[in-house]
DNA sequence: TTTCGGATTCACT
DNA sequence: GTGAATCCGAAAT
């Protein structure tokens, strides 16, 4: 996989219009030993800070989502229902605490691994669409687990390489909206924040 | 210190 | 379409 890596530049502003700009991005993760694995961003959601009853920052800076406060062009991963990591991209000015949560992606390279890691030896067969379908799925098949909160999305870390590349696919023209997905009524769910690549199989749900 | 519920997924009906 | 799995952060006590 080849292309441009985003740079800080490309993160410091709006999470909903970076949100738009992240669909067709490919994300890329490189470790040593290791096949590279990389996929193309099919939908994404907006989430801020202040203003935003769903965000994890709503109620101001703790110990979990301090990365959120923190410069863009991270990567803020947290743990859910127990067993799930989702992982976001941080936007915006330091302490606006936006952010783009990466939900869905198409698998381009590195299938077999994917594969390997969301089955975790299930006899269950999954199509290649079912890799990548939802925040959750995304983080298991690229291996993103809370190690890599507040990874720095533009250089070369310890951890391994994950980027974001623009391979010179541009964006949709007029993106899917729709309201985000899994919140609960009155706590941010008017918004129609959630973006994505319209006909894209690898969608969530 | 206890309680609550979650930016989800999967198997099953 | 429904329910279980399963842990932790944060609010409430």
């Amino acid at each position: 996989m080849s292309g441009r890596a985003l740079p800080r530049s490309f993160f410091a502003r709006d999470s909903r219009e970076l949100a738009t700009e992240l669909l067709n991005k490919v994300l890329v993760r490189r470790v040593a030993g290791e096949p590279t694995l990389a996929a193309r961003i099919v939908e994404v959601e907006a989430y801020r800070g202040a203003d935003d009853a769903g965000s994890h920052a709503f109620r101001g800076r703790t110990p979990r989502n301090a990365t959120m406060f923190g410069p863009a062009g991270h990567l803020y991963v947290y743990f859910t229902y127990g067993m799930h990591w989702c992982a976001n991209v941080v936007a915006g000015e330091p302490g606006t605490a936006s952010a783009v949560l990466l939900r869905a992606a198409a698998p381009v390279e590195g299938i077999d691994v994917m594969r390997a890691r969301r089955l975790k030896g299930r006899p269950t067969k999954l199509r290649d669409r079912d890799l990548l379908s939802g925040p959750a799925k995304l983080c298991e098949a690229f291996g993103i687990t809370g190690t890599l909160d507040g990874a720095d999305l533009t250089r070369r870390t310890a951890a391994g390489d994950l980027r974001l590349l623009d391979d010179g696919t541009p964006p949709p023209a007029v993106p899917l909206v729709t309201r985000r997905i899994g919140l609960a009524a009155g706590k941010g769910d008017e918004h129609p924040w959630r973006f994505c690549v319209p006909g894209d199989p690898n969608l969530s749900r």
